[in-house]
RNA sequence: GUGGGUGUAGCUCAAGUGGUUAGAGCACUAGGUUGUGGUCCUAGGGGUUGCGGGUUCGAGUCCCGUCAUCCACCCCA
């Protein structure tokens, strides 16, 4: 019987997971910078909680199962209903804003594609119960946060760019174009397929969508509608209700105006066309865009005022993005801009023909358990040469050589000092010596 | 769930229209170059050609099924 790994899952061999590992710092240090404190959940919760935030529908979309006890349980396919979950619980006793993240893994009993695998790793920031004037503050941190990542990544603004719109402008626009509050979901759906489908079609749909041909007229020029034309497109839609309300494009510019104090005006652009998929959102949304080859969003988010009160977590507003691994590896392996995936340890101690694996162990443990470095050896005895090869395949900063001297060589920059004449070790004092001598030459060598 | 492409060594690929014992490079292992940078030389291990059936004197090659994988659709938290 041979085994393979499950359909949608990966194995990661070392070289997968210096990749993975550096993603993850990546993900941990831009939101510790930016003040989010990192928080997990159980990797399975009740089957429930995410029915009663996506409805029984999800279930074909979940791997989902039966404990001993007949409870349905389900192995979590995002982080937003523990997250409202955990923050209920504690609703009262948390101080806000709270600004959380997390970098779990997900699970989705979807068919795999480029991109899309059954289970990943996505990285969640979201900042819940920030208030009036604060909930723009927290909207522009967020994207903010996203930007840092992109562009600490290496995406420059013309490989990537945050597309961002507002729910809330959209149903203000569409209350001045008189499409009534029942038909605003279903017109939402309409534009966000603008951009994904061929215009032919998109019309098509439009026509059979109940709203009157001038209403159609309208949503022509506002899907899509970017930058300095969608201002213009707006403006000229306020016009034309005689009690504009217009709050929310206020909110959307002031918006823009912190992105520009924070500096990431760049990667950031108004885009109409940007509605999200999910019925929640209710505020800002965006999405990371990527320009290369495939062209598909490396990220989603957005507010949800009335989703953690759903969810029974009482009256606060958030807002958050998530991010795959899966999406963004792609993306940085085909921007060339993925680092160096080789193995690398700290030292590596070659011997010469006539050393005693006693003293051999001896050092290789002052190197390791006192001095802390991350430490290879040979178990075989080969000759020097391939002792030396080998740990320049294991990219070391430094070669110990011993043999009846001890000699320490810089990998990077070839030189090579002597460390001790003769290597000591019948008395505790002498072993002293040694590590003190070894702690300030490693210690003072220029990495 | 629908449609399409692809399955030969760990990886990248060979093997005229069916024809002897399925090959190469890289990687891996061992030995050598008597030793300080991924070298070079030699040797070796590794394959039921995804699996099952069929056609045939004979199938990696043709046919059917199945599984896996990739791509697109659906969906996208």
């Amino acid at each position: 019987m041979k085994f393979q790994n499950v359909k949608g899952t990966r194995d990661f061999y070392p070289e997968e997971m210096v990749r993975r590992n550096w993603l993850m710092g990546m993900w941990r240090k831009i939101s510790r910078r930016h003040g989010f404190a990192e928080y997990d959940g159980p990797t399975f919760e009740y089957l429930e909680l995410y029915t009663a935030k996506s409805g029984d529908g999800i279930v074909s979309e979940l791997f989902n199962f039966e404990d001993r006890g007949g409870r349905q349980l389900a192995l979590r396919p995002e982080m937003t209903p523990t997250l409202a979950r955990m923050v209920a619980a504690r609703a009262n006793a948390l101080p806000k804003p709270i600004k959380w993240f997390a970098v779990p893994n997900f699970f989705r009993a979807e068919r795999p594609q480029r991109g899309r695998l059954r289970e990943f790793l996505q990285w969640n920031v979201d900042i819940i119960g920030a208030a009036g004037e604060a909930e723009t503050l927290a909207d522009a941190e967020c994207i903010l946060v996203a930007v840092d990542f992109l562009r600490s990544a290496g995406f420059s603004p013309e490989q990537v760019e945050i597309r961002i719109s507002s729910r809330a402008l959209l149903a203000e626009l569409l209350n001045c174009l008189g499409v009534e509050n029942e038909r605003h979901p279903a017109t939402y759906t309409l534009l966000d397929k603008k951009e994904k489908q061929p215009d032919e079609v998109w019309q098509e749909e439009l026509r059979r969508s109940g709203i009157t041909p001038d209403q159609q007229q309208h949503l022509t020029q506002l899907a899509g509608a970017r930058g300095a034309e969608a201002h213009r497109v707006i403006q000229n839609t306020l016009k034309t209700s005689t009690s504009p309300d217009g709050a929310a494009y206020a909110q959307l510019q002031q918006l823009f105006v912190y992105l520009r104090a924070l500096g990431v005006a760049d990667y950031c652009v108004f885009d109409l066309g940007v509605v999200r998929g999910l019925a929640y959102y209710t505020g800002v949304v965006f999405e990371a865009y990527s320009k290369g080859t495939l062209q598909r969003a490396i990220c989603g988010g957005g507010r949800y005022a009335n989703l953690l009160s759903a969810m029974g977590g009482g009256a606060l507003s958030g807002v958050g993005f998530g991010m795959g691994d899966v999406i963004v590896l792609d993306q940085l392996a085909e921007m060339n801009l993925l680092p160096d995936s080789a193995l690398s340890f700290d030292c590596y101690v070659a011997v010469e023909e006539q050393v005693d694996t006693v003293h051999l162990l001896k050092l290789v443990s002052l190197l390791r358990m006192k001095l802390g470095l991350a430490c290879n050896y040979s178990y075989k005895s080969t000759s020097l040469k391939k002792q030396v090869a080998e740990a320049a395949s294991q990219q070391v900063k430094y070669l110990l050589i011993m043999g009846t001297q001890l000699q320490l060589k810089n990998m990077q920059s070839g030189q090579q000092q002597l460390v001790a004449e003769h290597l000591d070790w019948s008395t505790a004092a002498a072993e002293t010596e040694l590590l003190s001598r070894l702690k300030q030459m490693l210690g003072n060598s220029p990495d």
